[in-house]
RNA sequence: GGGCCUGUAGCUCAGUUGGUUAGAGCGCACGCCUGAUAAGCGUGAGGUCGGCUGUUCGAGUCAGCCCAGGCCCA
């Protein structure tokens, strides 16, 4: 016989598993099977009646390709379904998308061309609602592409009519509470088009404005400023606002002077005296007194042409930039000076109307174009003798993206949810809730505490109407539980587009009549809800509705952007209806940044497209990434960072090819060893078997996915195959197949492989599922429909783990000795390799010389355990407990197993077999010639 | 400017209640093997633990300040 035939005596790792993944390919061919055997509902149904796990989805907005960060965001979510199904949960995903709201209004204005005030609402939001539905379906592939298992075919959809229609229930409980009102609030508003913007639809450019200083005379000095000739200075560029004064702002913080001209006093910023005299060309001043902006407090101007005071308030929006320090204040026509007038209750004017023109609230201007109103304010000012300046500056300004028209602020009627009227209740729901980071509740705590009420209006047409009636003739609201249910039914059946395309008596329950006034005449409101609503009602549309899902959620889990959004805005609603939080934990994920740590961006060029990650690596690659990172801080991706993954990957995979490959000729049901007659080592390999299951399943308890994904690879590299694999070939290849030995070691590689898929399958489930096809011996169809490892207490042998640890610091000494010997050309491959033992204290010797096999844990040829204290060679290496001498193997090299033995030679019928080949050839291969 | 968070080898992560020369894998370098082979094995070189100042007998671990970066606000 030849060596090649003695090959074929060989067990030699067989399998049809392939070595590369090809996921590009592989994985919508295995995506396709999953769809067709239908693994979602065939999931359920292997856990049903089982206890339940509700991960809700929080909805992204369905507009554009996803990008990286919803590839985070939703292959976090799929660890955890798959984790918690195999742990045996009926664990149901029901993806959902947020589909109203100004974005697609924005791109079906500007992408589609077409115009909102001139198209009807109806047709208007169809195109909405279609362009919507096309990105639901668009991402919907993209996710499904992750390898995202969930119930793609019943999505919840925020413009669905069932959907809708609840949260018209969740709008009309919070009336029905009492924490629905009516107030004012600034925006921006464009008189061009006659209509709100939001900062979207706002667009800044270089605008010629007037430059007014503008003296307010001191009222009421309140003992601090003289009231004889003395006035305020304030500053700014738009005259037309002056009609509107309530106040003038200053800071607190700033020094203000008294500035003596001639017979008049000007009072303004110390810092801008000279600035301001040199511009308005007062020459010969002196400062006479100097002040801290507190001091000031009480203080009361005049209105330079109307009957009405215009009190001294502070802000810290008041700065020394440009002007004066002393800020012109009307609360009708900006957003600081609103928030400063609800502070300090000066009420809101806001005389001007949806056209920009001015009405009888400002008199001398009724009908004027505020615009036109500029140089007849400024000449009210000069006869007055109030205007101290008039220049004229070019500077940024909004205006309207459309019209390209300016856009002023004005204060408008909005609706709003009285956060104060449950903010207690909120902060004590916060508490009941588990806070992963445990930060978030900090983060969230803070914020309802320091939020304002929540305006819910949108002067928009894409979203759910604000289901409210006005009395004709009184104006008053009309809303109650009949209007609400009508609605809600009306939107359940026809969806919210009936409220455009309706009158409004249809609108109404039969016989509605105003509470206040008794008119049975309404016109409908025209707002819609802000989107946040939209999505903060899904625990209510979602969970309370599906028949799988209950109320509340076990979790919620999103980035942490999300705090602001979607965490607050769910909490919110629900603590207004129920009084109680939608979810019992939060988990939160960290911002994708680029291999810098910095954010990404298109302009900046360094985005991550999971889409061609998909393509170039495939989706288990994208998964693992996201398995290694500590998520719940920011994380990195870059190109670099891609490859190393798919390295680990390779290692994982080849791992699972090895196993596959030894257990060709294993049948689980006839072949396995029972623990008992195992071979230490292999008993030990199940010790560290049991070891991983331990910690990845408390890392997957604890959603520390990349404890999962370092303790795994560390596992397959630093365990099975540097040592534990690596010694097994020998018995593996050599021994004959039914060899107890072997078949021993091949019982714990069947166990390692059915623990391994199992557990990453949540992270790799293509790879997972395409080794479970190779699995010998297994019934379920796919993975997914098994169960997770549990830890064998009674495998956990303490004495003998820590026995086969010591050895294997003992084993480093040898590896270091091997090195050595193979620089020094005294060996090749370690099997050349006749070792010396010299163990330097009893405790050494005792454990090496209790493990009867010590050449084939160390894969030499030969192994001499000295007695301990012996003194070593010459050349020894040493380490800790152990020196180590190196020699090369004497004797010949056995042709079937390598091993070099003074045996080979010795057998008549195989002089090229050490003795023990020579044995199972006899025995065993007599026929292979 | 405010709230919250992050910063340990080139990369991804560990570092127990503060306690000896800070660990792992990947990558890299060098070598072995050619019976896991577009694989496998071995050895090795890489860290002022973002910086500074404190507390302490002792700090990657505690405190303060600063720098860089991120999310959300103003």
């Amino acid at each position: 016989m030849k060596g090649l035939e003695y090959k074929k005596t060989l067990r030699l790792p067989q399998t049809d598993f392939p070595m590369r993944g090809n996921l590009p390919n592989r994985e919508p061919e295995m995506q396709q099977w999953w769809e067709d055997i239908d693994i979602y509902r065939l999931v359920r149904k292997e856990r049903e009646g089982k206890p339940k796990f509700i991960l809700h989805d929080g909805p992204p907005y369905a507009n554009g390709d996803i990008h990286i960060g919803h590839a985070l965001n939703k292959i976090l979510k799929d660890f955890i379904i798959r984790y918690k199904s195999l742990q045996g949960y009926d664990a149901p995903y029901i993806p959902g998308w947020d589909t109203h709201g100004l974005p697609i209004e924005h791109a079906i204005s500007t992408k589609k061309g077409v115009d909102r005030k001139k198209t009807d609402p109806v047709t208007f939001r169809e195109q909405c609602k279609e362009y919507a539905l096309s990105f639901v379906e668009k991402q919907k592939s993209q996710f499904k592409r992750l390898g995202v298992r969930g119930d793609w075919e019943n999505p919840y959809i925020t413009l669905r009519p069932e959907y809708e229609a609840q949260q018209i229930r969740i709008f009309g409980d919070m009336v029905k509470k009492g924490y629905i009102y009516r107030g004012y609030r600034s925006v921006y508003w464009s008189p061009s088009s006659e209509t709100a913007l939001a900062d979207a639809e706002v667009e800044y450019k270089d605008k010629r404005s007037p430059s007014i200083y503008v003296a307010f005379p001191v009222k009421k000095g309140n003992g601090v400023l003289p009231e004889e000739q003395t006035s305020i200075v304030i500053w700014t560029t738009t005259p037309w606002t002056i009609p509107a004064n309530l106040a003038i702002a200053l800071n607190r913080e700033f020094q203000y002077a008294l500035v003596k001209a001639g017979d008049r006093q000007f009072l303004l910023a110390d810092e801008l005296v000279d600035d301001v005299m040199k511009l308005a060309e007062i020459d010969g001043y002196e400062k006479v007194q100097i002040f801290r902006g507190e001091e000031l407090e009480g203080v009361v101007c005049r209105h330079p042409f109307y009957d009405r005071e215009s009190p001294v308030v502070f802000g810290d929006h008041v700065t020394l930039d440009a002007g004066t320090g002393c800020v012109h204040t009307a609360p009708g026509h900006g957003a600081e000076d609103f928030e400063l007038g609800q502070k300090y209750n000066l009420g809101v004017l806001c005389p001007v109307d949806e056209k920009g023109c001015f009405t009888a609230e400002a008199p001398g201007f009724e009908g004027l174009f505020y615009d036109d109103a500029n140089k007849l304010v400024t000449e009210k000012l000069r006869e007055g003798g109030h205007l101290l300046k008039l220049a004229f500056i070019t500077h940024q300004y909004p205006h309207d993206w459309r019209t390209k028209q300016p856009v002023i602020f004005r204060a408008t009627e909005q609706w709003f949810a009285s956060i104060d009227g449950f903010r207690e209740k909120m902060l004590e729901a916060i508490k009941g809730v588990k806070w992963t980071p445990a930060w978030g509740e900090v983060r969230l705590h803070n914020m309802v505490a320091d939020r304002g009420d929540w305006c819910i209006s949108r002067q928009r047409v894409w979203g759910v109407p604000l289901p409210i009636f006005y009395c004709e003739s009184c104006s008053h609201p009309l809303i109650n539980d009949d209007t609400i249910e009508h609605i809600a039914d009306l939107f359940a059946k026809e969806g919210s587009s009936s409220w455009f395309a309706k009158d409004t008596e249809e609108l109404l329950p039969k016989g509605a009549v105003c509470p206040e006034c008794g008119g049975d005449s309404f016109r409908k409101e025209t707002d819609t809800m802000d989107v946040w609503f939209d999505s903060g009602s899904s625990h209510a549309a979602v969970l309370m509705q599906r028949e799988e899902t209950v109320w509340p959620a076990d979790l919620y889990l999103e980035g942490s952007d999300q705090y602001r959004g979607w965490f607050n805005s769910s909490l919110s609603t629900a603590v207004a209806t129920k009084g109680e939080a939608p979810y019992k934990a939060v988990l939160s994920h960290g911002f994708t940044l680029d291999g810098e740590g910095r954010k990404m961006s298109k302009s900046l060029g360094n985005t991550i497209d999971p889409l061609k990650v998909m393509k170039q690596y495939g989706a288990d690659i994208l998964r693992l990434w996201v398995a290694s990172v500590d998520y719940q801080a920011d994380v990195r991706v870059s190109d670099d960072i891609l490859k190393q993954i798919a390295e680990v990957y390779r290692k994982i995979r080849n791992t699972f090819r090895f196993l596959l490959g030894n257990l060709a000729d294993f049948n689980p049901k006839t072949d396995r060893v029972s623990h008992g007659q195992m071979d230490e080592l292999d008993q030990y390999a199940l010790v560290k078997l049991q070891r991983l299951v331990q910690r990845v399943t408390k890392a997957y308890d604890e959603y520390e996915f990349h404890m999962v994904y370092h303790a795994v690879h560390h596992f397959c590299t630093v365990f099975m195959s540097q040592f534990y694999l690596d010694v097994l070939k020998d018995r593996l290849y050599i021994l004959p197949e039914e060899d107890a030995k072997r078949r021993s070691s091949q019982t714990v590689l069947y166990e390692a492989l059915l623990t391994l898929v199992k557990m990453i399958h949540p992270i790799l489930p293509h790879t997972t599922e395409e080794v479970w096809k190779y699995v010998p011996g297994v019934e379920a169809v796919s993975v997914q429909l098994t169960d997770f490892p549990q830890v064998d207490e009674a495998l956990l042998d303490n004495e003998l783990e820590a026995k086969w640890d010591a050895f294997l610091d003992l084993r480093d000494v040898a590896l270091k000795a091997l090195e050595e010997a193979r620089n020094a050309k005294v060996i090749g491959n370690s099997l050349g390799a006749a070792v010396d033992l010299y163990p330097t204290t009893e405790e050494t010797h005792r454990l090496l010389s209790s493990l009867d096999n010590l050449a084939e844990l160390l894969i030499v040829s030969q192994v001499k355990l000295h007695d301990p204290g012996t003194e070593a060679a010459e050349g020894a290496v040493a380490g800790e407990g152990l020196q180590v001498k190196i020699s090369p193997a004497e004797g010949g090299k056995c042709e079937r197993c390598w091993v070099i033995s003074p045996a080979v030679g010795k057998s008549e019928s195989h002089p090229k077999l050490c003795g023990r080949c020579a044995d199972i050839v006899e025995k065993h291969y007599a026929d292979v010639k």
